[in-house]
DNA sequence: GACGGCTCAGTGGCCTAGCCAATAGGACAA
DNA sequence: TTGTCCTATTGGCTAGGCCACTGAGCCGTC
């Protein structure tokens, strides 16, 4: 074994298709196009690009792959809502529907998560917070199961960690915890518990007590697990 | 809103070139291809599963970007020693070497791992976490860092905790972590400390105390978490 | 007016055929 | 042994074409 390792550096050659996939996310990005806006034709986009169709065709694949796009045969190509691969969920999914493997991996991750945000929540943090739980209580008391200011509040809290690989690892999770989020919030009551759950939570992180954060968080994701086991 | 919900099933379309890449999968561990093997020839490969190159290059394309494959110009398509996409560790190492936010990751993960690993390790998970113990200390005997039996250990550890989801995530991030090990288990006299907080955990796992064992491993990471700060 | 079927333009899916470019390995000269 | 060159093999990419699907508008029936 020559042990010539690395010198003048590997020197990967990048295919055409790459800079292609790259060009398209760079102009949608300029041109900050969201979710169901679509792309043009592939025969003008190709031309404008400068390569064929059959190039331009694998830059699609490479990110519909990644799940930036779909293309839809005989209607377009439109850009997805989930900018990252959640093939986590797709893999956990298809296995088995492990409903307390979700739960443990929430309690592992958000628990964490409180007690960073404790610690480093800033004001602006702080803020985002304090308006998911108003727009959780709004919609409660409008009749509604706030599942929605659920979701932002719990967002909110894992921004305020500043940790971008857990942040990553709950986005990776994030659709599987939203079905037990709606399966819990449509129990009875339990909203108006949850609510307060969280008003628990982020008084711990405003007075920036990570302890208490983090067994209030922890209190509330058990709380989740209780309709999740039922139905197991 | 319409609630009409899922009815007959979206009823979505493959297209061909996943369709290849699935059959392609199938053979490679059919034939229990590793990493280092070759696929036939593109023209070849085209023409025995009865599409033409241009799909065929498709499929090829997504199974690069899965990381499944790497199509090398003018010398053929081998297959990749990572069967599941790191890009998370791509991701992270590309945006900034962020060891802090390895070791919360890590902290976040393993101490819940380690609480379910006492709640529900069997025989067998207490043989192998043994035998990663007696690994390394064999190793540091013999003069070694006891790197391997170290990484032995915690991945014993991790299997004991039974959670898919837990164990996905860590395997994402044992990259990373993996060179943080190294960068530790290299300081005088750590090999021995750190085989002294292994024991711990092993015995508060062996004991079912999970109370025990996540604070133990808690402990160990935040040992280790001082060395990478310090060349932070 | 509501419904159902028809047509057609636009769009992606896939193929054939071909040339270019990179690689690896052998032949051969120094 | 070393270095150069040649060449077969293999992937990269293009051009051009036909087919299949989608959606919207049109039109007749009820």
């Amino acid at each position: 074994m020559s042990e010539s390792a690395r010198f003048p550096r590997p020197l990967q050659r990048t295919r055409l298709y790459e800079q292609v996939a790259e060009q398209i996310t760079a102009w949608i990005s300029e041109n900050d196009l969201k979710a169901g806006d679509r792309l043009p034709p592939e025969r003008q986009l190709a031309t404008s690009l400068g390569v064929s169709r059959a190039t331009l065709s694998q830059a699609l694949v490479a990110l519909e792959v990644i799940g930036v796009v779909a293309v839809r045969h005989g209607d377009g190509t439109v850009l997805t809502d989930r900018p990252r691969a959640e093939r986590i969920t797709d893999a956990i999914r298809a296995h088995a529907e492990r409903i307390p493997d979700v739960i443990e991996a929430r309690d592992a991750l958000e628990t964490k998560i409180a007690a960073l945000a404790a610690q480093r929540r800033t004001q602006e943090d702080l803020d985002r917070i304090e308006a998911a739980l108003r727009a959780m209580a709004d919609d409660i008391d409008g009749g509604g199961r706030g599942v929605h200011g659920d979701e932002l509040f719990h967002r909110a809290v894992t921004e305020a960690a500043h940790s971008p690989l857990l942040e990553q690892m709950m986005s990776e999770i994030s659709e599987l915890i939203r079905e037990t989020r709606i399966e819990s919030l449509s129990q009875p009551d339990r909203p108006r518990t949850s609510l307060a759950g969280h008003q628990k939570i982020a008084d711990a992180i405003a007075a920036g007590d990570a302890a208490a954060a983090s067994a209030a968080m922890h209190g509330h994701v058990m709380l989740v697990s209780d309709v999740a086991l039922l139905r197991d």
